[in-house]
RNA sequence: GCGGCUGUGGCGAAGUGGUUAACGCACCGGAUUGUGGCUCCGGCACUCGAGGGUUCAAGUCCCUUCAGUCGCCCCA
């Protein structure tokens, strides 16, 4: 049997929840007025080399590549952002008269990493991008975009966590310092931290091996490395961010691992027993010279990233109530001249949008009934040799179990007429996820 | 890339060298003629992830491999 490659998985029954969440990612972004955007699942190497970074894990060990016949280097898209705003530059989006420009991506990345809980290495992410200004509102925007497609989700035990990493200047002189305070005592700490010393000495500060110890607690912080602007900066997302209501975690241990992050990071994350080590479901920040890296103008952005798997996994321990999936009518068949009825009526009423279901396996009338019970149908309807010499129906109300006979030609004005007194009735219907 | 654990029917799960591979759920069929959901009866693994080896004999031991899972790294 060929079986699904390493990594990678089928969405079958889960698909509900991936649909309820897409439906919340449309409706949030239309209220922040962000467009959807969809670009290639695969680029130029480049691309990622230059974007996210080549000494970053994802570029460095975690991408597919893959030569094509015309000779040219390919790589599976690991993240969104570089892609976006490669198509920010090559269709000339910068000159869009709507300022900010604001795009949204929803799609599959790709990185060969180990599989564990919440990590695949096909997953979905869904992204967000805000070009063109460099100003905390926006900053704030973002974050405040993410916070509500999670509460429009009803998800519960979540935390912000921001952080800032000041823009060129700040970095430099924050790596610089945190060199020197780490310099004495690097031997004695864990071989990863010496590896970051050398290659990402801000990946120093959320080890989780040497945390404790004195050497971390007395760290140089960020903020003590900021530039007056890039203080005030940080200060004025949080000031937007109380406004707007969003409680976040000030984290100066966060950093990120993307090469081209300035300015705001943050994550945000459930609690650890709801999806192990993989708790990060959103993670951002802004960076303000991606695009002139890539060879477009000086345009500042900012942005985030969810893992749909994540959010899934969280939905279901948060028992999100999913509607169970139902079918308006099922037709009961008791023989070939009703069959040719059934399926003359079926096609009928589902032109006018009722779901109607029949029998094709010829089963016993026993079995039939327990079918419309599998497809939870509403109602079920017996056609027979009476009933189609009587040119009506019999139809079973399965929830009041009120059983009627009705003439073939008032079947969908009288199904249609019960089906919507149905739902006046449901006033909550609205609740959890449509059907 | 590194480490731990696991791999038996659609799902959960017994079985730790020896007759026809428990059991539960689900599913299918039946319990008098056209009414499901309860109950009862019956059915449902030429086979134990794959390949090789040891043995008179292997789901059970050994090797290899694949996959899953959890953790590290990193990330969503």
């Amino acid at each position: 049997m060929i079986k699904r490659m390493k990594g990678t998985y089928d969405i079958t029954s889960d698909i509900r929840y991936y649909q309820a969440i897409e439906k919340q990612i449309q409706k949030v972004s239309r209220l922040f007025n962000y467009q959807e955007i969809r670009t290639p699942h695969f680029e130029q190497q480049a691309l990622f080399h230059r974007s996210v970074g080549q000494d970053t894990d994802i570029v460095s060990k975690e991408t597919y590549d893959f030569k094509d016949r015309g000779g040219r280097m390919n790589t599976l898209r690991p993240e969104g952002t570089a892609g976006v705003v490669r198509a920010f530059i090559e269709n000339k989006l910068y000159a869009e008269p709507k300022l900010p420009q604001k795009y949204y991506y929803l799609g599959n990345m790709f990185r060969y990493e180990r599989p564990q809980k919440g990590r695949f290495r096909e997953f979905y992410q869904f992204g967000a991008e805000a070009f063109g200004s460099n100003h905390p509102a926006i900053d704030a925007e973002i974050i405040a975009y993410a916070v509500t497609l999670l509460r429009g989700l009803k998800l519960k035990n979540v935390t912000v966590h921001l952080n800032t990493l000041g823009d060129k200047a700040s970095k430099a002189a924050f790596e610089d310092a945190l060199k020197n305070h780490f310099k004495d005592d690097i031997e004695h700490m864990c071989q990863d931290c010496q590896t970051r010393y050398q290659e990402n000495p801000l990946r120093i500060l959320d080890c989780k091996v040497d945390q404790d110890k004195a050497i971390m607690q007395s760290a140089p912080k960020t903020i003590d490395y900021l530039t007056k602007t890039d203080q005030k900066h940080f200060t004025l997302v949080q000031d937007y961010l109380k406004a707007m209501n969003i409680d976040v975690i000030v984290d100066h241990n966060l950093v990120r691992g993307l090469d081209y992050y300035t300015h705001t990071v943050f994550e945000i994350k459930v609690s650890k027993d709801l999806l192990g080590s993989q708790n990060a479901i959103c993670g951002g920040g802004r960076y303000n010279h991606l695009v002139e890296t890539l060879g477009g103008p000086e345009v500042p952005a900012v942005g985030f990233a969810f893992g749909i798997e994540r959010l899934v996994m969280a939905l279901k321990e948060n028992d999100y109530p999913l509607v169970e999936d139902a079918i308006h009518l099922y037709l009961l068949i008791l023989d070939d001249t009703a069959r040719l009825k059934a399926v003359e009526i079926a096609q009928k009423l589902r032109l006018g949008g009722i779901i109607t279901e029949l029998d094709y396996m010829e089963k016993s009338f026993k079995a039939q009934f327990k079918q419309s019970a599998h497809h939870n149908a509403r109602f079920v309807g017996i056609l027979g040799e009476n009933e189609v010499k009587e040119n009506q129906i019999n139809v079973k109300d399965q929830q009041s179990e009120v059983e009627e006979t009705i003439a073939l030609d008032d079947l969908y004005i009288e199904l249609a007429q019960k089906l919507t007194k149905q739902r006046d009735d449901c006033k909550d219907c609205d609740k959890g996820e449509s059907s």
